[in-house]
DNA sequence: CTCCTTGCAAAGCCTTTGCATTTAC
DNA sequence: GTAAATGCAAAGGCTTTGCAAGGAG
């Protein structure tokens, strides 16, 4: 997924703030730096992860925090929970990116992005049409590769690893 | 959603039987018990709920086992995963209906089903574009009800019933 | 008769929660 | 100063797994 730029990421944190504003809800140091970290991430994590990561900037979080944050922001539309087929959820940047998607394969796990411009005119339809306002949308598309041998190859890989 | 006619569940449980056959996995009745359920079952199901019907039909049937079935028959794309923002996973089918969706509200958490004749050419589209034949799909819209008035009253009702 | 499937119970593991402490406003 | 946020550790609860017994082909 594209990299967000400094100007966005700065906006997303405006929009954060008023919406905590608004709610008589505080913006911590802990709350931005879990944003920040998302928006400056280009691809999906899970909470662990997240709070690896942040650790290791020197960020002193800890996992109960990094759940209530994902949950908080994730109330707010500024991230997205995706189920890749593991075990558990995994989550990403949503504002500025509402036409992302990911596509996995069923046989070796492969996930790939795509992108579609009509998506979110359409999604934006079918809510308000059922009396919804949209704030964010999942799409997870499962199948096959169609390069078979790429991916019996990376079958195999897998369980190499795992033994 | 939809219910499923006979002849439609007749054709899933052959389609199920030849993939057994392909695979050298076996076509137990117990595993046909839990296709046949969710196709006759209207609505996304957990998989606790599945094992409770399945018991009270008479079925002698295990979690384990319930799990081990679904994780088949997601694999095969003859039933769908969708996360509705609670704790955990629900199924439905999804063989006959690929152009099926979920729309949540972020606020009351009241769920609806959408339908959208051009989402299932579309999502093939992107598939074969990327290198991938479409299984299945999930998509979920979260957002948040229009009706305000309804929702805030729903959100009450849920308190109540915590309390 | 062989290998796959099932079930039980136990383990696993992500996620949530209670409560005392700290902190934003 | 007050209500909210944080962290720890423990609980919670869905899901998976090991292994022995049962059943499909």
């Amino acid at each position: 997924m594209k990299k967000t730029s400094a100007e966005t990421i700065a906006k997303v944190e405006c929009l954060f703030k008023s919406y905590m504003k608004e709610e008589k809800l505080r913006c911590t140091q802990k709350r931005l730096s879990v944003l920040r970290e998302i928006y400056r991430s280009n691809t999906h994590l899970d909470a662990d992860e997240l709070f690896v990561r942040l650790r290791e900037q020197g960020v002193g979080i800890s996992r109960a925090t990094v759940y209530h944050t994902l949950d908080l922001l994730f109330r707010y539309n500024l991230v997205t929970k995706i189920d890749l087929g593991h075990k558990h959820t995994h989550y990403e940047k949503s504002w500025g990116v509402a036409d992302h998607l990911h596509i996995i394969c069923l046989k070796c796990g492969k996930v790939s992005e795509a992108t579609s411009e009509d998506l979110a005119g359409m999604m934006e339809k079918l809510c308000t049409g059922h009396g919804y306002s949209l704030g964010s949308f999942s799409l997870q598309l499962f199948g096959e590769c169609l390069d078979k041998e790429a991916c019996a190859q990376r079958v195999k890989e897998a369980h190499k690893e795992k033994a």
